[in-house]
DNA sequence: CGGATCCATGAAGCGATCCTAAAACGTCGC
DNA sequence: GCGACGTTTTAGGATCGCTTCATGGATCCG
């Protein structure tokens, strides 16, 4: 069954000559004649008689142009369902986050996410070069990469959330406690909590050694920036540890570098199409909300826990 | 939207690569490649993506597929729509008869028709040669000719119901009531009451009037045989008069003519493709009940009357 | 009653479309 | 890395549908 004979046929129904069904359509009557003709062929009984000089439906051709009709519905509904499934605002979002960010944003996106979107949350801790590839399997990925290091690629659409510092995190009893900023010589001769080979804060150390010229001593290697806090509380070392989405403990400090500006930035990666999804940009939107109050909130506690690390030096 | 690209899209769905698609709709890939080329031409994402060395849907192409679906269903009832329409035991049918045949088919189809087709009765009597065109009009058209008559046109299907003899009417007191049957002789020298020209019966009284040779008397011309028994009885002439449906009169009887069979069919014309409906047939058989049933009643009455025509002459 | 007009249909030709075949490209497994 | 597998691209050929033009009924009107 071909859905413009049926059209054809339907329309006869409506106009009743084909003379007025190819001025609808915009053809030859002879080319409505000719579909009708085929039409016809494959059917068992007329569909359609001759009334005077006009060509009208049977009953049997008003059966079959009642199911055109449904056939015509259900091609205009195809034809909106992209469109549909782009705008719909309540269709679920995979959002994937490696697990700092992801322990600092889904609790907020989930409590901000109200009766839009549905963020369905996955935590993605991959090296680097292999975040753009989760696009494929996320809406979003919220992924990082320190300053200066190989940009996303450029089929991937980047949305920048955070532009965080990285900033030396040490025990409060450490001697460089007491220093409200630090250099790259005061840190290069300590023992370090780096990350795994391949992974983004890796470059940012290696910054650091390339600005203290020695390499730096590698005691151990944790992801996770919870252990690696722990393990900074416990003596093993100092380790770099993001500003705004770090881990809270009272007994760990940060400390900015005063002569080398290292930082990473928190970005959202998508597949281009998929930021044409409503729900996507609306997540988006969330996330990026969130950002700011993170940025903000942090900067406020800067201010006014500044003299607090003071009083816990001493 | 081309129906066949969104058979190929929905396919791919449930068979996960593009040579298992080709293989179900036997075509080469290469022809699968393209319709899904074609189709992603006119979507703003894509639809479909790469999965190692297989091709899978996207999201937004699962929900173009979910519609593809809808218009293979709607597509597959289209194709069974006419048949659906000539299957339908419930359909309603259009049946015309003339006149004489309405008042003895009708009720009788009415009483008979149950639970299954919806009969639509109309009575339409016309002139011999127009009875063919109603079959635009009507599902079934009782019609009736005079035997040796020119047969009804090769293209309408033709079933006969019944073959009913023309008897003579006559008033109770007429001096022919008494016989048991008339020749030809005995009628022709009558006042007649005959129909309007151009309706069936006339070829009959033609035949009569050859037989005899001799022209008629034509004193009336009354199509309705109701009107035509009231005249009869009131004297005003002679009349043929169907013996299976003609209006029982107290005071009219029939007479058969010995010498000249004159009879008429009654026959059920069609259009053949209207012949394919199940309602339609079925109609037509509780049709051919009736005429069998009035012939069989004819035929007792005959032989049981035969003795009480009698005593009605006495 | 006959010409004029309108409508539907058929034949021929052309262009677009869709398929097949063959080759190229990318991916996976050994 | 090489071969196998799967997809895509390109070229070529067949098919299909449209337009143009001509034909045949049916209706209207003088």
């Amino acid at each position: 069954m071909d859905p413009r004979q049926l059209a054809v046929l339907r329309e006869l129904g409506d106009r009743g000559s084909v003379t007025a069904v190819a001025a609808a359509l915009f053809v030859t009557p002879s080319a409505v004649s000719q579909q009708l003709a085929a039409l016809q062929r494959r059917a068992a009984v007329p569909l359609t008689e001759r009334r005077g000089r006009t060509l009208v439906l049977t009953d049997a051709g008003r059966a079959l142009a009642a199911a055109a009709a449904e056939v015509a519905t259900a091609l205009a509904r195809a034809d909106r369902a992209v469109d549909d499934y782009l705008t719909d605002p309540h269709a679920s979002v995979r959002i994937a986050a490696f697990h700092s960010a992801a322990a600092t944003f889904f609790p907020r996106l989930l409590q901000a996410a109200g009766s839009g979107p549905v963020p369905e949350c996955a935590d993605q801790d991959v090296e680097q070069a292999r975040f753009p590839a989760l696009t494929a399997d996320y809406d979003i990925v919220i992924a990082h990469r320190p300053d200066h290091s190989q940009p996303w690629p450029a089929e991937t659409k980047v949305t920048p959330l955070l532009h965080e510092p990285l900033d030396v995190a040490l025990p409060i009893g450490h001697p460089l406690a007491s220093r409200t900023d630090l250099s790259v010589a005061d840190v290069s001769d300590q023992p370090w909590i780096a990350v795994q080979t391949g992974y983004p804060l890796l470059g940012s150390l290696e910054a650091i050694a390339a600005a203290a010229d020695r390499p730096l001593q590698i005691r151990h290697r944790i992801n996770d920036f919870t252990v690696a806090a722990a393990l900074v509380a416990a003596g093993g070392g100092i380790a770099l540890m993001p500003r705004y989405t770090a881990p809270a403990r009272p007994d760990v400090i940060l400390r900015s570098l005063r002569d080398l500006h290292v930082a990473r930035r928190v970005d959202a990666l998508m597949r281009p199409e998929r930021a044409l999804r409503t729900s996507v940009t609306t997540i988006l939107g969330v996330l990026d909300d969130i950002a700011r109050q993170l940025t903000e909130v942090a900067e406020t506690k800067v201010t006014d826990q500044q003299p607090q690390d003071s009083r816990d030096d001493a």
